[in-house]
DNA sequence: ATTGACTTTAACCTTAGGGGAAGGTATACA
DNA sequence: TGTATACCTTCCCCTAAGGTTAAAGTCAAT
């Protein structure tokens, strides 16, 4: 007969601990005492306790741990489940190496400017868009309001709420003049397509890095290059047209350097190892 | 001006977390409506949100968050932390995989009887000690209680509690007969050494893997071959002597099935990759 | 004026215990 | 027999990062 002091000294855990699995109904005491509630162990609960212990050092939650204590058949399930589990983690903790490595050796360059890229998902979104070629970026500035909006406006679409405003380029390259650009904004509902305007539901997707940039068009460039540059050193792979969406621009701010632009690079983990 | 919801959604985060980055101080409002305490936000914040959101996907906490908020040029110092932790919790990930599927192989084979395996460690402790070739197994009935007992007693030395008594073999292989062993019992303090009995304080063992034994002592080898192979199929290596340490015997069990025994190989994980 | 969508605060929930307080108990020592 | 000290009990609050209701107030449209 040990007390609790006793068994929790023999076994290096706490006594707290051993409180709390009798508490759980884990691993109760040989014997307690009616009066005085003492809690007294003896070595016919070593076993239970390694056991519970061998578990948790696998990482089973104690709530799994009850579960295969009253059906020890369960335990190939719980541990295959739990294998799973552990690898996703070990991926999400090698992604997490990877970002922290991306920033260091981005700080410790000379590169002044720093983008804070975050990952996210993008929702499935019906859009009105107007795909065109363009002579140059000063374009949008008349096309947008002047077509783009007038058109919206005559087949009475309504904009979605939030706003969500984006081109994609389909060149494959970066280009000054004649840019080949979809513009799209999204809509509450479907319409029928006009000489202008295509109407179109696109799909969600499941994650894409977005960066925010913050200032004129004609600094974008970096912004893409920093993109590209983090997908391919966190071991991602492009899996979508790259989209640029307007979040403060002419509209609503007269100084360039407030305009805000968020680019959004649906991605995927590269599966290679 | 968005409310709380529509920056939500922007962000694609929950109305929840932007209300706990406020109460946090991480994250204000542009503005908070006096009267009705409705929260406002621009899309100043969006900037400070996104960095928010970054450090949180490397896996800092949010008070670490608010510290490098507060005083940017920490961050390299947060981030080299961070990166340790990160390997470390790699390293974890992986030790469990390694436990996970030795578990399973295990129980996929024919071996009928499980150990369970603890890693646990080894505090320091006195011993009085007692080193002999025997002549075989035994031997030990008789020699434990009727010469090492009464050479303790003799020179007055206390046992420690919790009773800690185990032997440790010097043969680097397993043998039947002529047994070089030491005999240890945990005792309070130093006496002088007497022919019999040499006195020594043991470190402490950070680290060493603990299998019970449920039973007579001649299936104990199968127990050390199985402390053996998961000590190979985990990646650690074998640091110390093994211990072999006695809980339950003739001395208070009668019947050889409750025997217990636990097998305490000092063990560090391998370094190499 | 009413409805429905939205917002506020507040309170409790999650894991696996840690910390401490108030009070009862066991045991050695005088 | 009394007491000092170590040990035990239950009870309550705490962690991180929000999630989940609930009651009540607000906004915008009908």
């Amino acid at each position: 007969m040990f007390t609790i002091g006793m068994f929790s000294k023999i076994n290096r855990i706490t006594t707290k601990t051993l409180r709390h699995y009798d508490e759980l109904g884990l691993l109760k005491p040989e014997y307690i005492d009616e009066f005085t509630g003492y809690r007294y162990y003896t070595t016919n609960q070593l076993m239970q306790l390694h056991r519970i212990i061998t578990l948790k050092q696998m990482g089973l939650s104690l709530s799994d741990i009850k579960e295969i204590l009253n059906n020890p058949r369960a335990i190939d399930l719980f541990l295959k489940l739990k294998e799973q589990d552990v690898l996703k983690s070990i991926e999400a903790e090698k992604a997490k190496l990877l970002q922290i490595r991306s920033y260091l050796s981005c700080i410790k360059g000379e590169n002044p400017k720093m983008y804070t890229p975050i990952i996210k998902e993008l929702p499935e979104v019906i859009v009105a868009s107007m795909r065109q070629v363009v002579e140059g970026y000063d374009v949008f500035f008349d096309l947008v309001p002047n077509v783009m909006g007038k058109e919206m406006k005559r087949v009475g679409c309504e904009c979605a709420v939030p706003e969500y405003c984006f081109n994609i380029y389909h060149d494959g390259e970066y280009k000054e003049k004649d840019i080949d650009v979809e513009i799209c904004e999204a809509v509450t509902e479907m319409k029928e397509d006009t000489n202008i305007l295509k109407f179109k539901k696109i799909d969600k997707v499941p994650a894409a890095i977005c960066i925010l940039h913050k200032g004129s068009y004609n600094k974008l460039g970096e912004a893409y290059a920093f993109a590209f540059n983090w997908i391919k050193d966190n071991n991602y792979e492009v899996v979508g047209d790259p989209r640029e969406s307007f979040i403060d621009g002419i509209w609503n701010k007269e100084s360039e350097e407030d305009w805000l632009t968020e680019i959004q690079v649906p991605i995927r983990m590269k599966v290679n190892e």
